[in-house]
DNA sequence: TATAACTTTCAGAAATTATTGAAAATTGTA
DNA sequence: TACAATTTTCAATAATTTCTGAAAGTTATA
């Protein structure tokens, strides 16, 4: 395998890959190409190794800095926007998990709480239900402060503590 | 807010969360009503509640069988199915996770193992391109094997476990 | 300020995904 | 076996998401 089958077929898994946290295919390929990519690259490079248009590279990569995925970069002397992936595994990582829990499970924990339940009514399925609801909230709310907890330690301290955590 | 309404709003929430982990909406929500349901419900009461047609509401339920989040459940002297889903949320987070390891990490994992670069080229970018994709294998693998080993802890240990680790 | 280089926007087109509903298949019972 | 109850399938349609490309907007420089 060449090095550019290779490259074009990681860009297409990871682009596979996107639907799994909830980004489009090509937003997904514009950040694997950017990943493997040792120098930044132009809108019009972008466009041109996916063979997408305008539009959607621009509006790919803007996504992507949203996501603190990537940063824009401004060459001296140029007048043309390059952009540049975060390389480190580790770091995109808890980025990515930090987006999440911003974008998906603080929206949620929100609307889980805006369920306020009255209390009058006392048949069994109202109280069962009502139980129900309230297991739920518990565990979303567990689960989040799991993870934020996870997000806030610093790499250097989490990831050989997960390791030394699962030696046992 | 009466129970019913909160019934309503939570299937509502459980269902937009749905893409959050890969599966429709409606899927979803099916899986929300039979969640808080105490009784097992029929096909044709999920029609009713959540006001699908049949088509959607048979394999939405298979889905959530696949899935191992929903059991089917034969009725002495009925001829009816009915079903009703797992009520524990530690284990449908664990379920959760054994599923989609299988079906999202594991394809990965085996796609990026296919990727096999030639080592002939010794131009820096093939060099630095190499180093890249041989890191992303390398990352991804562990994360799998922390979630492998997660997902096989039972859960007496795992969520004491957890936590423990995070109260430092 | 005028120009050219570049970026952003967005309406419509294309592609993808979800849903319906009726017909076909299956299954338990008599 | 015949029947009726029930489940499953699937072609057609609807809804949603993504993509394009050209026009509008912006900005650095001369």
């Amino acid at each position: 395998m060449t090095n550019s089958e290779a490259k074009e077929k990681l860009i297409s898994i990871w682009g596979s890959l996107g639907s799994t946290w909830g980004i489009s295919s090509t937003m997904a390929r514009v950040h694997a190409l950017l990943l493997v990519s040792d120098d930044p690259k132009s809108t019009e490079e972008i466009m041109e190794e996916l063979s997408i248009s305008r539009g959607n590279a621009n509006m790919s990569v803007r996504s992507l800095i949203e996501w603190n995925l990537v940063k824009k970069l401004v060459k001296k002397g140029e007048r043309k926007e390059y952009f540049v992936a975060e390389k480190d595994f580790h770091k995109i990582a808890v980025t990515i998990a930090k987006e999440r829990r911003r974008r998906e499970i603080s929206p949620l924990i929100e609307a889980l709480n805006e369920i306020k339940i009255d209390e009058h009514d006392c048949s069994p399925e109202a109280i069962s239900l009502r139980k129900r609801i309230a297991e739920m909230q518990v565990f979303i709310k567990e689960g989040d402060n799991l993870l934020e907890k996870l997000i806030k330690l610093d790499e250097s301290k989490l990831f050989p503590l997960l390791f030394k955590m699962l030696k046992r």
